[in-house]
DNA sequence: GTCTATAAGAAGATAGAC
DNA sequence: GTCTATCTTCTTATAGAC
């Protein structure tokens, strides 16, 4: 009786893989169709409005994905550091494995092409960026840090990531995931000090 | 008897913005001749491999125009922390001036989007990249880094500001890169002072 | 509900007039 | 050399068969 969400699934599962990997513009219907091994029709029947809908439910989609990377590794240990360090040795062995081709759910770049033409796609993203923000800087307010310093910390920290991401995926190298790797502890610190005195 | 450098110059100028502004996929050639006001053959008369041979020289223009901008606002001061805060108040004031919707030739994410389809361009970017890294690396020696410290250094920055204009660009605000700013004095005094020890 | 065939337009690229 | 008209392919989207 019900429908088999198996099609919707497997739509949503490409198209985030390729949009998030090639981004939005790279990513033609015909390929996500192609690879999900699934009819054009179903693509409209389940996303009346077309490709810009698709993308908001796959953006959405690897919000969660993300929170929930974090969420493993701020419940696997008490110190921040060591907790966001964790976060960026994961993205990178999952960079690395994939010769940085794959999936980079955290690699968000396709937030500033979709920002150009849509409204709706920009302000999608802008949510996804505040959630991340928030989630982190409640961990840096958990581990004693003051929450204004807190929010401002953990956007200098998604700065920097998605910055290294960049550079990591150009140079198909895992150096400036790494360079940022060892700064986070002078960036976290820094503030916990500041305010522990 | 001269050509005439104005057609191969307009294109050359309105691509980079395009490109530099919405991306590489989402820029059309019949965008870049409608807006230059150049036939189409012009563009494949200068440009004969096309759209590709076309970004690659978009691309090492804008490398110039970056450096420029940070040779002005090193050579404007001997701190080094004060240049990189100029140059970010530089292109902050640029971002600002066009409601994050103008030319951002430092916004460099078009690398990731070009780097999946084509060797070419990616080895173009990943030079641009280095490029950038090495001139404010060299800065960073110059005021008394180890040359180790200063290319990690600089990396780290270079990151720290490209995330910073994702997340800027999707906000249409500038406190991503203000927060930056803020942070830079730690990122390289942290470097300079456990050296002075 | 599931799927196919096709429409309408835009993409990059080219041929050839002048 | 400069420019226009056109070709092919691929894009998003739809109509309609089953």
């Amino acid at each position: 009786m019900a429908i088999k969400q198996n099609s919707r699934e497997s739509i949503l599962e490409t198209a985030s893989r390729l949009f998030f990997k090639q981004g939005y513009h790279a990513t033609g219907l015909n390929q996500i169709i192609k690879e999900s091994v699934c009819p054009k029709g179903s693509l409209y029947y389940y996303f009346p409005e077309g490709k810009e809908e698709l993308a908001l439910e796959c953006i959405s989609l690897v919000k969660e994905v993300v929170i929930g990377k974090w969420r493993v590794h701020f419940s696997g240990c008490e110190d921040p550091v060591k907790s966001i360090q964790a976060f960026i040795q994961d993205i990178t062995d999952e960079a690395v494995m994939t010769d940085f081709e794959g999936f980079m759910p955290f690699s968000f770049w396709l937030s500033v092409e979709t920002s150009c033409i849509s409204n709706r796609l920009r302000s999608a993203c802008q949510d996804v960026l505040t959630n991340w923000q928030s989630f982190v800087a409640g961990q840096l307010v958990r581990a004693g840090m003051q929450r204004s310093s807190a929010l401002e910390t953990a956007m200098v920290i998604i700065s920097l990531l998605e910055g290294a991401l960049i550079l990591a995926q150009t140079n198909k190298d895992k150096t400036p995931l790494m360079a940022a790797y060892r700064h986070i502890p002078f960036i976290v610190k820094e503030e916990l000090e500041s305010r522990g005195k």
